[in-house]
DNA sequence: CGATTCCTTGAAGGTTGTCAACGTTGGTGG
DNA sequence: CCACCAACGTTGACAACCTTCAAGGAATCG
């Protein structure tokens, strides 16, 4: 890249301006278990999440849901679909939540206009985009134990980064359900999966509460499966 | 929306000046099997592919690979991820292929700086977002045979979209192992598959050739499960 | 022709889903 | 306060789906 410090900078000069955008909007608050276009104005806005968890999801003709993406406090929702004609997802609140909403009209035209914002933009669609793959990758690839384990470490990860956890241990709005359709198995099997878990000592997940009890065998879990391996190549 | 009309004119003129930016571009062909960062120019680019197939993917510490996204001729490469600082993905020619390259400083800072490209380099990384959250749902709540036939689906969709294809009939160029690392199966149940979906008549795969025989079965194949079902709620 | 990659098929075993039942928790109203 | 209800968590038995392992066939290219 030619000159990557600018280009650092001005995505930090996007990022304070859309907060300036997103603080002087108007605040709404929701409870648990709330869709977030029927709930608040219009279907087609972006949102911010000031506090509390929500996650995208998609309707199987099946009747499940697949939750493709799960958002914490400070998240941005609503960028990659406001684009798009047909809201084929939907957004759901995870647990009480207070958010703040742009309009779309008033955001996105204005948004893309200035070149600051419009490219931190396109660097939380980027960010999303590398939310989905990883999960993509796991689902694919790893094994029930894998799944879990990857996903208590991302969010993990996700959570210090912001500064919303210190220590290894965090509030984890998800039933067992919900772990399940993020992560393409049954409630059942979920439950087997935390239960051994804890049993070994890597992560106790209980009552919305996730500590993490070795985060090296965790960490081992995410990438490669307890088989042979490290041989592989 | 305020004024779609506006939006999809503004949509579509930035699609035109992108196309006038990536054909004024070089052009590059590669053979298959190539990987796009080592093989042409610098690693941070973006492409547009002019002819042939191309897929990202990402290294599994397990040795295996999974493919997280197709490219099929007209896509464009690497906006996702250019705006990232590690390169976790790579992209990968699927047949012999031409492409066009814009370096990463020409592109970007210039696209985003003008909103009608901004718009639409952000509805483009909204489109394969969209990709990817169907990807997921498929993996996360279908069988095998229903993830085989959304992917048979979803590409035929996508090349009558781009009038690559008139008929029912397209050129796939993927082994069974790359649709096996697409779709989070292994090659041998790939295969299996693949036979079970031709002694049916819904769909036949072989010599790298699709023709779909039953578009409606395979339909239901992506939706719902062949069980009980469509009294689930 | 040999070598490599891809496709194909069978048998055995493991991971995960399904079904069914029960325990637990938290909220509501009599 | 207690009964009741609904949602969530938990556990066992069994079946289905998919993987693994192994081996051979087919196609492509030098």
């Amino acid at each position: 890249m030619k000159d990557p410090v600018a280009l650092y900078d001005e995505l930090a000069l996007g990022r304070r301006k859309l907060r300036t955008i997103f603080c002087a909007s108007t605040a709404h608050t929701l409870k648990v278990n709330e869709k977030l276009g029927a709930a608040v104005g219009s279907a087609e806005a972006v949102y911010r999440l000031r506090a509390g968890w929500a996650c995208q999801f998609r309707e199987l003709s099946n009747g499940g849901r697949t939750i493709v993406d799960i958002y914490i406090p400070g998240d941005l929702i609503g960028l990659d679909t406001v684009l798009n004609t047909r809201p084929l997802q939907e957004v759901l609140t995870l647990c009480a939540v207070t958010i703040e909403e742009v309009p779309r009209e008033d955001t996105l035209m204005q948004l893309m206009a200035d070149r600051p914002t419009a490219l931190y933009v396109a660097w939380l669609l980027g960010q999303r985009q590398r939310r989905a793959d990883r999960l993509l990758a796991a689902i694919s690839g790893l094994d029930a134990r894998g799944r879990l384990a990857m996903m208590v470490l991302d969010l993990y990860t996700r959570l210090r980064r912001r500064r919303l956890t210190t220590g290894p241990i965090y509030h984890l709005p998800l039933t067992q359900v919900q772990m399940g359709n993020y992560l393409g198995l049954t409630v059942v099997h979920i439950n087997r999966i935390v239960r051994s878990l804890r049993d070994e000592q890597i992560v106790n997940l209980e009552k919305n509460c996730v500590t993490i009890l070795d985060l090296e065998r965790l960490t081992i879990l995410t990438g490669a499966k307890p088989l042979i391996e490290a041989a592989g190549q």
